[in-house]
DNA sequence: CTGAAAGCGCTAACAC
DNA sequence: GTGTTAGCGCTTTCAG
């Protein structure tokens, strides 16, 4: 059924040895013959086994990526942007979603790791939570870069956004306006990303003046779901901050779901910007303030920083980019 | 620096097939001696090498997946059903963006065969474009699933959406509400649905006598851009139709992107329907009315499919999925 | 310029 | 129960 170079070989009357130079356009074959192979080869409908030449020459031209979440807008398009730089090169793609969680990840580094990816791209789940995992990559020589968050510990390249300057911007930007006071919906307490920018909210807020009650600062677990009903807690409260942060694309969806059904009005009721721009949130009505991150640049970088590993040995490298602030119409002066 | 089974062999003190039949739960291995060649392997940190397991026994473990756009939250979804049924399983999907480009979604369909993939999971950029290759894939014993677009004439499984049907409750609902004139965004005008879509509005608005000027049918070229131009055109005619149908998600994007620009308010200033529900439909100011696809379902199935074929040698089984209609006040009665 | 042969890591008869 | 051996399809010395 399937053709190799073996068929070949037979069908044109040479060695295989032969066949495979002239079909990798190896030197040592006279350019007659070499036609004739290919000609002949094309005509059988000569596919070459990557299998076979992967495990003869240890490359599989696979890369794995490992994310939470392909359907989340944002790692979307941090993977078109990956598909960007390696489909040029002949590599192609892995995915793995981790879902958030650490035993899917564990399980699926292993798999890549059998499946002796080339390089693996990944945005873990939590910071320190499979550093052995990670470890292991590392020390089985294959190249590992980090995008959107970082195991600390693990040395290697990475390349994530500023999430600290970011949120400085936007509560700086509230502070200019008026507020004094601030809710926020967060993401998952244990990820990387959560800590971060709840850390840089409270550190910029306390710098401020900016009031954040106990009650304000809400887990909206990363998704649309949970900042739904965080946002419908926070709306539920008798005192309010006049302004809320949240703290990432999906969870903003959550949150405007809350105010309309509760009928409140951005920003006459309150004031809200977002970690995160998306497809979304310049037509929201009113349109969202925000700090943009560049998803399809992140993974760009990323891309880029593991195939100068694997092509040419690459040092690692520490990539961070900045989030551009966007000022739209949902915040009030106060 | 890679420990093989050999090295475990060596280890151990036994042959490699001793090591292969412990390792995979064979039988015929004592109990005592698979422990101690689990425990050792494990402690070597050995890792089985897939490609050769996959050149041996000649599955990959892997399956490929040829979609135009990973960015777009549509096919996102669709890949995250797909993942849900073959992780579990153990298989692996390998991402292949077409960018709607002929060009590579051929040269992503030679890379797929030659990885060997166990499966393809397939949305075709143009009908019968590319058939040629498709039926080589078949022809070279690869099961091949369509999902939301199917070449013609490929005898294989498929899932799709009822878009004649979904298109159809559309223009009924804009119908009953009063509306005798209609101007669409369309989709590339190349593509399978972006043709039944078009023709099925132009047959059921011909039934229901709803008037469409020829100026009114605007490509909007599937994405968001084009459907911000289109709309942008659109508005800028003197004799404009009541309602407008807008034939995908994204170009949703556009078409509300246009409207805030010229200040122009659903659905005052004109009605508004799509094909597609996403994140953003339900938050718009109005809520969008539509028809939903499921997207992550048509993984589901499409990938279910896909691994019946695989598995079992399942029979081709075409499966059409409904639209559902979702009214909500982007429609104004007249 | 071309052929012969070894071997990548693993599995599966077939022996003992 | 365990060892021997022959490949899977390909690349790559090493000979000629």
């Amino acid at each position: 059924m399937k053709v190799t170079i073996k068929d070949i070989a037979k069908a044109v009357g040479v060695n295989v040895s032969t066949v495979s130079r002239a079909l990798n356009g190896k030197p040592g074959v006279s350019d007659e013959l070499r036609g004739k192979i290919t000609q002949i080869a094309d005509q059988m409908g000569y596919s070459p086994d990557m299998t076979a030449t992967g495990l003869k020459k240890g490359k599989t031209k696979i890369i794995g990526v490992l994310i939470p979440d392909i359907a989340n807008p944002f790692f979307a398009q941090i993977v078109r942007g990956m598909e960007k730089v390696f489909r040029p090169v002949g590599y192609h793609l892995l995915l793995c979603s981790t879902d958030e969680d650490p035993e899917h990840e564990e399980e699926n580094l292993k798999t890549l790791l059998r499946q002796r990816v080339e390089g693996i791209l990944a945005a873990p789940v939590d910071s320190g939570g499979n550093k052995v995992f990670y470890t292991r990559v590392l020390e089985n020589g294959i190249p590992l870069v980090f995008f959107d968050r970082i195991v600390p510990d693990i040395e290697t390249s990475y390349v994530i956004t500023d999430n600290e300057a970011g949120i400085r911007e936007l509560v700086e930007y509230l502070h200019k306006n008026g507020h004094e006071s601030l809710g926020v919906i967060t993401l998952r307490s244990r990820s990387f990303t959560g800590r971060v920018r709840l850390n840089g909210t409270l550190k910029v807020c306390k710098e401020l003046g900016i009031t954040i009650k106990d009650g304000w600062i809400l887990d909206g677990k990363s998704g649309q779901e949970g900042a739904y009903e965080a946002a419908r807690r926070l709306f539920s409260f008798e005192e309010r901050p006049t302004a809320l942060l949240v703290q990432n694309n999906l969870m903003m969806l959550g949150v405007m779901k809350a105010m309309k059904d509760l009928r409140l009005k951005v920003p006459d009721d309150i004031s809200v910007v977002c970690f995160d721009d998306s497809y979304w949130n310049q037509i929201f009505d009113p349109p969202i303030t925000c700090v943009a991150q560049e998803p399809e640049q992140m993974g760009l970088v990323a891309a880029t920083l593991l195939l100068d590993k694997i092509m040419h040995n690459g040092k690692n490298s520490k990539t961070i980019l900045k989030a551009h602030f966007i000022e739209r119409e949902s915040v009030a002066k106060i």
